[in-house]
RNA sequence: GGGGGAAUUCCCGAGUGGCCAAAGGGGACAGACUGUAAAUCUGCUGGCAAUGCCUUCGGUGGUUCGAAUCCACCUUCCCCCA
C-alpha cells in the first residue's frame, strides 16, 4: 500500500492541491516537506501529535522532513480559527519555548545531515531581519486583500475584529514556504486543516515570484463526535512533557477517550496495521475498552516510551481492577508538613495535587468522593498520622484519580 | 478625525447605591447508574483557622456610613460616519 493510500485509509489526508502531483512526490519519497510549530507554550501538546505522527509517516517512506519552529511567526500570532488575539510573548519567551519544542521533537523524528533525515529550521532566522518597505514591494504586491479576506480561516475574525499584526501572519506564513522553497528545496507544505489557506498564501507566492509549482496537503484536525478538538481536558492541553503531564495522566486521557472516538484515533494516531485496525473495528461494548487500552499504551508508548507505558498501564489495571498498585504516581512529603505529628486530610489532598484547595478538598470529602487506603473518607477533620504516612497512603478522589502519598 | 457602545467569577451572561461571593446557562468537579465510555438524574462550583472573616466585577483615584453599581482620568475592544 502506497503511503497516500494509507493516508486516505486512516482518515488523515484532509486537501491537497494537486493530487496526482502529491502522490507521486511522496510515495517516492521525492518530497522535502515541512511542518511549521508556533512555540506558544513551553511543550508541544497531543494537539501536534497527529502532525508529529505525519511527519513520522512521511520520514518513514523516505521524504526529507522540515521541522520549522516559528520563532518568528510566534511574535505575530496566528489568528485562524480563533475568536481573539492571541497574547503577545516577548522573545525570550519564545526562544526558550522554541528550545523545549526542539528537545521534544527530537525524541519522536530522526534528525541529522543525512539524505533522509530531519532538519529544523527557525523562520526567526530570516523573518526578524526583513525590511518592511522591501517585503511590501517583494511580496506584498503579490497579495490580493480582496483574496485575503475571503479566506476561511478570517471568517470569524471579520466579525470581532482583526488587528492589522494578524493579518500578516498569513505573508509570514507564505514567506517561509517561498524562502525554504529557495534555499531548503521545499516542495511541500503540510499542516492542519485551519492552515490551509495560509498554506495556499505559500503556493500562490512560489507561482508568481518564481513561476514554479510547490504543493501543499494537510490533515484533519483531530476532533470528538461532538466536532471539539481533542487533546484538552478541562481547558488544559494534554502536554507531552512529562513534567506537565505525567505519563500515568497522558495515559489516562486517551483511555478514557469516548466510545465513538477510539477507532478513530487509533487509525489517525498510531502506527498499528491497518488490518488489526479492520478487525478491532468490529469490537462493540465492553469489548471497546480493549480497544482503548491499546490506544492509550501505544501512544504513551510512542511519546514516553516502553518504560513508562507499561508502568502507566500497570497502574490503571491495579487501580481498575484488582488490589492497590504499586505504579501510581507518589507524591512525596517531609516532616514539616506534618502539625502535630499528623496532616489533615484536605491538606494531604492539596499537596497530593488531587485538588486545588481546602475548599474543593471540603467539598469532594462531604460528597463522599475521597478515599484514604480504600476506605471512604466522612470525617471532614480527619488526621492522618506519621506512622501511617510513613508506610504511604493511596488516596483516591472521584472515580479515576488516585495519588499515593509517602513521608520521606 | 467625529459620534455611539462595551469590559462582571473558567466561558457566555444578569445585576445600575446596602437584601451581592454576585441570577441564569454552559463547562468543570463529586454522587447514583455503568464498561475508567456516552446519555440521564442529584449535588456542587472564589479563598480561609468557616454560624464568621478575607479577596474579586478592566486599571487608578474620588464621592458616600456603604460602590460591580455614581464621578474623573486611563487602558482595551466593538459599532456607525469619514
Amino acid at each position: 500500500m502506497t503511503l497516500y493510500d494509507e493516508l486516505v485509509a486512516r482518515g488523515l489526508l484532509a486537501q491537497v492541491t494537486d493530487e496526482e502531483e502529491v502522490k507521486d512526490l511522496i510515495n517516492n519519497g521525492k518530497a522535502t516537506f515541512y511542518i511549521g510549530f508556533d512555540c506558544t507554550a513551553d511543550s508541544l501538546t497531543a494537539g501536534h501529535f497527529v502532525a508529529l505522527t505525519l511527519m513520522k509517516r512521511m520520514q518513514q517512506a523516505g521524504n526529507k522532513p522540515i521541522a520549522l519552529i516559528g520563532g518568528g511567526t510566534t511574535m505575530i500570532g496566528d489568528p485562524s480559527g480563533r475568536t481573539d488575539m492571541r497574547q503577545m510573548l516577548t522573545k525570550q519567551t519564545i526562544d526558550y519555548n522554541a528550545e523545549c519544542f526542539k528537545r521534544q521533537m527530537e525524541k519522536f523524528i530522526d534528525f541529522g545531515e543525512g539524505p533522509g533525515q530531519a532538519i529544523m529550521v527557525n523562520n526567526a532566522d530570516w523573518l526578524l531581519s526583513l525590511n518592511y518597505v522591501e517585503l511590501l514591494r517583494e511580496v506584498g504586491a503579490c497579495f490580493s486583500v480582496n483574496n485575503m479576506l475571503r479566506a476561511e480561516c478570517y471568517k470569524q475574525r471579520m466579525e470581532k475584529g482583526l488587528s492589522f499584526l494578524e493579518f500578516n501572519y498569513m505573508i509570514m506564513q507564505s514567506y517561509d514556504f517561498y524562502h525554504m522553497f529557495q534555499t531548503l528545496g521545499c516542495n511541500m507544505q503540510l499542516g492542519g486543516n485551519d492552515q490551509w489557506s495560509n498554506m495556499l498564501g505559500g503556493t500562490e507566492l512560489i507561482r508568481r515570484k518564481l513561476g514554479k509549482d510547490a504543493y501543499a496537503m494537510t490533515v484533519s484536525l483531530l476532533t470528538d463526535s461532538q466536532g471539539k478538538k481533542m487533546g484538552k481536558t478541562a481547558g488544559n492541553a494534554v502536554w507531552l512533557d512529562p513534567n506537565k503531564t505525567s505519563p500515568y495522566d497522558f495515559y489516562q486521557y486517551w483511555r478514557n477517550v469516548g466510545d465513538e472516538d477510539v477507532m478513530k484515533c487509533i487509525r489517525m494516531l498510531t502506527f498499528l496495521p491497518l488490518d488489526q485496525i479492520e478487525e478491532m473495528d468490529h469490537w462493540r461494548d465492553q469489548q471497546i475498552n480493549q480497544a482503548k487500552e491499546i490506544l492509550a499504551y501505544e501512544l504513551t508508548r510512542m511519546v514516553h516510551g516502553q518504560a513508562e507505558a507499561d508502568k502507566a498501564q500497570a497502574a490503571a489495571k491495579a487501580l481498575f481492577g484488582a488490589g492497590s498498585g504499586e505504579e501510581v504516581p507518589v507524591t512525596e512529603i517531609g516532616e514539616a508538613d506534618l502539625t502535630d505529628g499528623a496532616v489533615d486530610i484536605k491538606v494531604l489532598l492539596v499537596k497530593a495535587g488531587l485538588v486545588k484547595s481546602n475548599s474543593e478538598a471540603r467539598q469532594n470529602i462531604a460528597q463522599g468522593g475521597v478515599t484514604l487506603d480504600g476506605e471512604k473518607v466522612a470525617d471532614l477533620f480527619l488526621s492522618v498520622p506519621a506512622e501511617k504516612l510513613r508506610q504511604g497512603v493511596l488516596l483516591r478522589r472521584g472515580k479515576k484519580s488516585y495519588r499515593k502519598v509517602i513521608l520521606k
